[in-house]
DNA sequence: CGGCGCAATGTAATCGATTACATCACCCTT
DNA sequence: AAGGGTGATGTAATCGATTACATTGCGCCG
């Protein structure tokens, strides 16, 4: 009915000033019992809800965060980006989503309108002009770009790169392929600095086919291993997806996983332990990560813990499944 | 550098009234040219951005909308959530998205606290009081209820279920197994009656079984019709999950897809097409429904375009994949 | 040449909540 | 009994942008 209830009415309804309806509402303690129990049953009868405009406008506070992505669809978000909202929730705060490759100048406004109070930017790839024009606090989270000078969040791929190698150097496979990343991705660059310097430490023989984290060019990582002189008997790619498509391009070919050749991905999407077989991958804590990434921020933000700057990693693990076997 | 410029410094370096930037801004037509380039030049200078808040207040809107999900890790949302942020961004708005398993309290405020001005809902199991005290333009996605009397938007779930009992029964399927979701949920319902209906006309037995849309609920109703007397040859699941967990159960008992029993899932979720074998499933245009719905909401807030009260179906189709086959 | 109209700009009220400061009542101490 | 403290509440300034209304200057018409 009331369209709209502002704090006067209530006031008027309580019988007392705005601001004890505003001290009721947000120190209860300062106002006397008596007063607030008037002011909580005026609330109660007008229906009345704070406007968040005049609170973040005086407050000089918007109470949200922003979360940048590439690729809002990218099912690998969806995770991160539920664990951050649920961590902002307990803490009072919205969550707003953008996608991170709008134009410049978009991105440019996101931080300095005034709507959000923090952001979680998940991209690497952003100018870094942009970013630091920002004057907000920021956590950068899974990738990272060190032009922004953030702080960054994320597991530690060159250790998980490490931790594919070991396995499959413990099953006797004395040559490994990667399926590498897109090589301005700095994932996907530390994945295959990582992979290499493992396979140099432990002694096998390393070789690197061109990717971009798709299926298909997994797919086409098969054909190109395929025709290989000598084929190498296990492969590490730089993303799941890279290496389902490694995967059914190889039972299209005829060729038995694992038991002509071991493969081990990277990310263990929902999907992974489902695959047929179930994929040997790296598991990426994304709910942890999520989850972590907001904590630091909120932290910043309502305690004012300042962020620690500088890369923050979180360890990663091998799921051993159904792709990876002992070498021939 | 300069932590906050306002307008009035803005207008300060112009040598104009605060009055004439703000127009210069927002309605560049009203302002002599001249003055124009000197605020424009200004606003360069100063780095000023709109307080965001400020502008909200005065003008009573947002310039946001809000996407409620029940558990937001769920991939099923992440490409409607891109396509309502497309829409949304092209239209100069910002989309929040929350969790709409939350408190009632908290869903409550959500639709009065002025944050945003419209809601897309993409869940149907929220008390329809809380709901219809909303006092914004809301529209149902996917699932629906119709004791929140909102306009609605989605696939016509039982045309889909259709779909499936046709195409099996075409392939020679003379009796079909459907495996439910959970049946306090519309879609669930809406599909089984689906469901019975098309088989009823076609003359085909029905069987149905419950679940809840997820692996572990098709795995397990893969056992229990491992286990009827006479097993019907194809089946019909409530979600491409389900179907995943009844394959997967029934490779693991020895019982090959599509050769000895037809499955037919839907969604056609991200992963559907890359399971082996790919699944024949309802497809579900995540992206045009979440356009459509974005659009609608945007045309309504905007142009003050009306929503259509009532269901708005759009039609969906069968992909024929690898999983069903003609009855042996 | 006086006045009307129009275009450009300025002045100040406004959106709704928060909060610094002022006020008041009451009690306690000396 | 005067003075000082304490706790509760009211008054009014404030956050920053928008916009109704007022003002100014100029050209044009009769």
């Amino acid at each position: 009915m009331a369209p709209k209830t502002r704090i006067a009415d209530v006031a008027a309804a309580a019988g007392v000033s705005t601001a004890t309806v505003s001290r009721a509402l947000s120190a209860p303690g300062v106002v006397g019992p008596e007063t607030l129990k008037k002011v909580m049953a005026a609330v109660e009868a007008t229906g009345y809800r704070v406007n968040a405009a005049a609170r973040d406008l005086r407050r000089q506070r918007a109470r949200s965060i922003l979360v940048l992505a590439p690729n809002l669809a990218n099912t690998f978000f969806s995770r991160i980006i539920a664990a951050i909202q649920e961590v902002a929730g307990q803490a009072g705060l919205a969550v707003q989503i953008s996608d991170s490759r709008a134009g410049p100048e978009v991105l440019q406004s996101l931080g300095h309108d005034g709507r959000a109070d923090g952001i979680i930017l998940l991209d690497g790839a952003l100018p870094p002009e942009v970013v630091r024009g920002w004057r907000l606090p920021v956590v950068q989270l899974c990738e990272w770009n060190d032009a922004y000078a953030l702080p960054a969040l994320g597991i530690d791929n060159a250790a998980a790169a490490g931790l594919a190698v070991t396995h499959l150097a413990d099953l006797g496979h004395g040559a490994i392929l990667h399926v590498a990343g897109p090589p301005e991705n700095v994932l996907s660059r530390t994945r295959e600095a990582g992979f290499l310097a493992a396979a140099r430490a432990r002694g096998v023989a390393a070789r690197v086919l061109p990717g971009d984290f798709t299926m298909a060019s997994g797919a086409q990582a098969a054909r190109d291993w395929q025709a290989m002189a000598d084929r190498p008997s296990a492969v590490f790619t730089a993303s799941d997806e890279c290496a389902f498509g490694f995967i059914s391009e190889c039972a299209r070919m005829g060729i038995a996983v694992p038991s002509e050749v071991s493969v081990v991905g990277f990310d263990d999407v929902e999907f992974a332990g489902h695959f047929i077989p179930p994929l040997t991958t790296i598991h990426q804590p994304r709910a942890k990560l999520g989850r972590a990434a907001a904590e630091r921020l909120v932290a910043a933000l309502e305690e004012g813990v300042p962020l620690k700057s500088g890369h923050e990693t979180i360890a990663p693990h091998l799921v051993v499944r159904g792709t990876t076997a002992a070498a021939g």
